[in-house]
DNA sequence: CCTGGCACTCCGGCGAGCAGAGTGCCAACG
DNA sequence: CGTTGGCACTCTGCTCGCCGGAGTGCCAGG
């Protein structure tokens, strides 16, 4: 068990790391943070705390720097999450009031993120398996081809074909456009299956066809699209990064291209806690080298989609939770404000 | 007038830079292409060539750089387009083949330029303004409340929400959307307001105004959504400009996620011909050390949309450019069948 | 357990020296 | 007049060695 005072020499070491970027020696430490011991104490305290794997030195007689593992302790036990100022918190509300749109909300969302942190923004698109069905519409465009369109609480819209196997008559369809309606409206997603299950019986049998191949591609898209989307932006900050420049950026660079990977970084964290995933404890190979900070929104007391940054495992991690907390509270109100 | 021999010397330049990324000298030159003359001839053509502004020497006894001008040069009278080989053109038809809506095209199309000519890839979405109506359908979520969803026939959709300033009943809704359909459908955007404007005295004097909100509304989803959106890919393989790195590449990725400038360097670029814009010639500050090269795709024999790519001026200009026709030939194709 | 002192190590910057590549110019040649 | 070989010059980029600074580990004393 480490002294409490290691445990503020450690905390030391964060914060001067993460504010100058050069590895910090007991001499520079003792004089910054009034800590009242003699840098050759703080000296006997850094080989403990390397000794147990919380910090490094990059080559011998150097200062030291955090390892992922000394970053962990500090964002559980050290650090809080630093609220924002009142003016950032206006801000934000500003900015994403004058949202005209879902997509819109999205995109600000991401750009206000990128700017607040200075480091990459992801913010994932409301999911569709938590959100519940605001409405159904179908469009006959042919006699046998039918439009799907769904349209969730979230405000997202998504849409398909159908190609049945037999014409649907026009009353056909409204009657079956009206009865999806009022049993799946206000619904979640995951209920509706079982809430249709047994539509193509009130039909007569030459349209149960047509009925049950519109059906089934609901179904399909409620699953299907549940696959979510997502948006990033501020890539532009990596180039902080600086100096050791293509090797770190490239993985990087590529790792946010892959939509897949991303999703399954938001994912497998909690819903509404926040997540601080740092360095190796990544799953991904080129995001080894990074931090990604996540958390819940929704327009409820529920999550319905994730938000996030990612940025080097040299970063603030109070300052950057703060602002993603208060981005996530501030895009839940405005979602549900709708 | 440069000479013959002259053209050809400042194409093996281009040539040589390209593929070295290092100044070249007269001596490499002589021996990797065969002209058949001497250093010494080769260094007089190059101080005439220096002379007028189409190489320069980073350094006094370097080898020479090709200068914009010598690229626009090159790409206007010393190269042709590079038709792709056949397994090429048969993946990218593969690869497209496989999609499975609009937004699933652009996607991989955006995958597809990246990968191939190892740039920034950037496409846009059709264009609202030049599709036509495929239907419109409207939709009371509450008394006064109704959606408006648009579908284009490049199969995308466009919804929005109306409040209206007094309910509309249920069977006047029906009679809008029918003649609104009957009317504007398979119309282009552009003819929608001269086609509409006299729909409201069809109504009843307490739902004109209500009829009213719901046409001026679509027509400013017409307008304002003709604002293009686009999608971007490939960002990684701008490490591959290597060296000079945060520079250069900063303010890119800063250009790169400012929508409008990317629209308007599309925008600005002649409709179905191929451009080429060479450094200095971009609109935009962070973009003069790259080169864009775009060109316009659409369903049929008329250009819906543009896509491109973003590369440094030091690029394959042939090989891009023949990447980059190919690609939007098929997305064509792609689109027509729809 | 803390502290001051001391010897040691290693990085980073600086300047010299050197090889290589490329140039410009000139005089000669067809 | 265009082309050529020769030659002196210039610049870059690399390596090497040198030093100062910062930091460490260890030890002996309080």
């Amino acid at each position: 068990m480490l002294s409490e005072r290691r445990l503020e020499v450690l905390r030391a070491i964060v914060q001067d790391y993460v504010g100058t970027e050069e590895p910090v020696g007991s001499k520079a430490l003792t004089e910054r943070h009034n800590l009242q011991v003699s840098p050759a104490t703080v000296r006997n305290d850094m080989a403990a705390l390397e000794e147990e794997g919380y910090i490094a030195q990059p080559h011998t007689s150097a200062g030291r720097v955090p390892t992922d593992k000394g970053y962990r302790l500090f964002v559980d036990r050290l650090a809080g999450v630093k609220p924002l100022s009142s003016p950032e918190r206006r801000a934000i509300q500003n900015f994403l009031d004058g949202a005209v749109d879902l997509d819109d909300v999205i995109a600000r969302t991401v750009r206000l993120l990128a700017q607040l942190t200075r480091q990459v923004a992801v913010v994932q698109y409301p999911s569709l398996s938590r959100s519940t069905v605001r409405h159904v519409e179908l469009l006959a465009l042919a006699p046998a081809r039918v439009m799907l369109v769904l349209i969730t609480d979230t405000g997202r819209v998504e849409q398909r074909m159908i190609d049945c196997p037999a014409p649907l008559g026009e009353t056909s369809l409204a009657d079956l456009r009206a009865r999806l309606n009022s049993r799946i409206v206000g619904q979640r997603f995951s209920e509706v299956p079982r809430l249709v299950a047994d539509l193509p019986e009130a039909f007569g049998l030459e349209e149960r066809g047509a009925v049950a191949t519109v059906l089934s591609s609901l179904l399909e898209t409620l699953v299907e699209e549940t696959e979510e989307r997502l948006m990033i932006g501020g890539t532009a900050n990596l180039t902080r990064f600086a100096q050791d420049f293509p090797l770190t950026i490239r993985p990087v660079l590529e790792a946010l291209e892959e939509q897949v990977v991303l999703l399954r970084l938001l994912g497998e964290a909690k819903d509404s806690e926040m997540t601080v995933r740092i360095g190796h404890e990544n799953p991904h190979e080129g995001l080894t080298s990074t931090s990604v900070v996540s958390v819940g929104y929704g327009s409820g007391d529920e999550a319905v989609a994730k938000l996030g940054v990612v940025g080097p495992t040299r970063m603030d991690y109070p300052g950057t939770m703060g602002a993603v907390r208060a981005v996530a509270r501030y895009v839940g109100q405005i979602l549900a404000e709708n």
